[in-house]
DNA sequence: ATCGTGTGAGAAAAGGTTTTCTCGCCTTCA
DNA sequence: TGAAGGCGAGAAAACCTTTTCTCACACGAT
């Protein structure tokens, strides 16, 4: 079904054809319905191979992300994919794990079959993937992930992010305010950590270590077996971290959220959720961060110009039952 | 740099050009090395769409899935994409949650951009997609969901599955054995919960609930306070009913693996992994399943025949603590 | 009646590549 | 020496669509 066929079944030339169907052209109002009507009636979809040929616009773009667990990449690319399909725009997943090598065929394959834009993702903020995009004749957005100068860059604005959870923390009569988090040299974990202690004073300290139930668990033993007093909150690097300290605090027989309150980081349903008691934890807005990543990209595909440089996102604090208190406006 | 370039730099006519760089033609093989090398040098890259326009072969699929977490998708993705990287094939992956109207537009996106064919995948064996896919232009190929009549299907074989598992605890010394596992509705569940009643006899009950940690905790507090002997290994639906099962016995005071052998199904990491003790559980395969998945696409693509109708696939035991025993072949 | 103007519609080129067909020339054999 | 055959390479069509250009015609005005 091309619109050849179109043009003879209306008994027209295709160049009137093509006219009637892209309203564009002059031509009698009565010819343009007819070619239109008979158009639906055959199912006439025009090849977006031959229209991007023309148009130098595929309507496609490439995600790439080094994200081997998804748990970042597909609420951005939910977000991307959301915000581009009203567009037309489809996108083109490549999972390329940390090899160079299998980037650089990725990449080569998305430029060959002419994409409009690559959004590039990671697992973290601080890391570039290890590929490098920075002189590909596409524009390049960089989405939670490290992008290069004079990039456009989306990021969540973490330290805004922490500031939320433990401001909600002091709302609710916490002082004596924890924080156990990942391994210091994330970027993130610097930035919350900052924020935290800008909220939260130096009553208690920060305790790094890695993103993992078993460090929750090994941290809530360290600060217990600790003389003096206990905090009253614990503000978790994230949310695998904080179900390893709720499940800690229950085994010592703290009550959560009546004995210490608890918010994570990251929001991920599948263990926010199914943490008992479920998990206050900080959103970070991964969906809106696709979003605006894939209208950003498709802006720059259209010529207009974008200003370079880091945009921070906001992120929201989801309220569970981990800490008591139930609306962060209440 | 288009072929033109090409043909320029090298002095040759386009045709030329291009049977030198596809190894088709007779021309010298000076002519041939000095246009291929040339090519190399300018960097040049044909254009998939001018490629695609002609050969009726964009070298491009779609991944349609309902699967909203990607807990089965992202590695039936993996493994498609895996397998037809080498190939050239790029996929596009749309994820349509339970939205038909979300879904006609996707697939129209599809067929417009040429793909050569359409894996549809899902969360569960026996539901549907929320689309049509049963009178495309393209080949379709179901994995893990449920597909049309004279369709080509790929699933897991579960009740192999099934047997693995419990034939592991049997050879662990296990005799009562417990089957604690999600809805009934599902299939998957009845064919697991059947292929459990073939190995384990009746020895103890099958308890039908929900996919949810609560679950497993719900379920063992039933057996564990009903009267009578206590069984001896759990075999659980899923991995996050293992998880509350293995939690709950914590509490109790029942050791894992000592007192009660407990197996997961999914083998999925971020619950498997982090239990404590780690959980060992059935794995579904499911990247070979998308490799399958994508060989057979593109073998359809390619108009060789392939038998319709379903194919299992083997599941595997991957043996990590919570069973005691450290190798299925010890 | 003639010129100009505006309107409807078709012809043709363009986009980048592959493939078939044709052509000229050189070699080889009779 | 002439014919046949093989080899190297280019011309052109094809894929499908959009867009610009051109053309024919009718109508109003001079």
């Amino acid at each position: 079904m091309t619109i050849h066929d179109v043009a003879a079944a209306a008994g027209v030339s295709i160049s009137t054809a093509s006219k009637a169907l892209n309203n564009t052209g002059r031509m009698g109002a009565e010819t343009r319905e007819r070619v239109k009507r008979i158009a639906g009636e055959i199912g006439f979809r025009p090849n977006a191979l031959a229209r991007g040929l023309l148009s130098k616009r595929s309507f496609t773009i490439g995600l790439l992300t080094n994200d081997t667990y998804g748990r970042f990449t597909l609420p951005v690319m939910a977000g991307i994919s959301e915000a581009l399909v009203d567009h037309g725009v489809s996108v083109f997943l490549c999972a390329i794990e940390d090899d160079p090598a299998l980037g650089q065929i990725h990449v080569e394959a998305m430029l060959d079959k002419q994409v409009d834009g690559i959004i590039a993702s990671g697992k973290r903020m601080d890391r570039r993937l290890p590929v490098d995009l920075s002189s590909l004749p596409v524009p390049v957005v960089y989405a939670f992930t490290e992008g290069t100068e004079n990039s456009v860059t989306l990021r969540s604005d973490d330290a805004q992010g922490a500031r939320l959870a433990v401001e909600w923390l002091v709302k609710l009569g916490r002082r004596r305010i924890a924080h156990i988090t990942g391994p210091e040299d994330f970027f993130s974990v610097r930035e919350r950590a900052s924020a935290y202690r800008g909220v939260a004073g130096d009553v208690e300290p920060v305790l790094y270590g890695i993103w993992a139930e078993s460090w929750g668990h090994e941290a809530v033993g360290s600060i217990w077996s600790r003389p003096g007093e206990k905090p009253d909150a614990i503000f978790c690097g994230n949310d695998q971290i904080a179900r390893g300290v709720v499940d800690a605090l229950r085994e010592r027989g703290v009550r959560v959220p009546e004995d210490v309150s608890v918010v994570g980081f990251d929001n991920w349903e599948i263990v926010a959720a199914q943490t008992r008691p479920p998990l206050t934890s900080v959103d970070m807005g991964l969906k809106e961060l696709g979003r605006e990543a894939g209208l950003t990209v498709l802006a720059l595909a259209e010529g207009r110009r974008v200003e370079p440089g880091v945009r921070k996102l906001p992120c929201r604090l989801v309220v569970r039952q981990s800490c008591g208190g139930m609306s962060p406006t209440e």
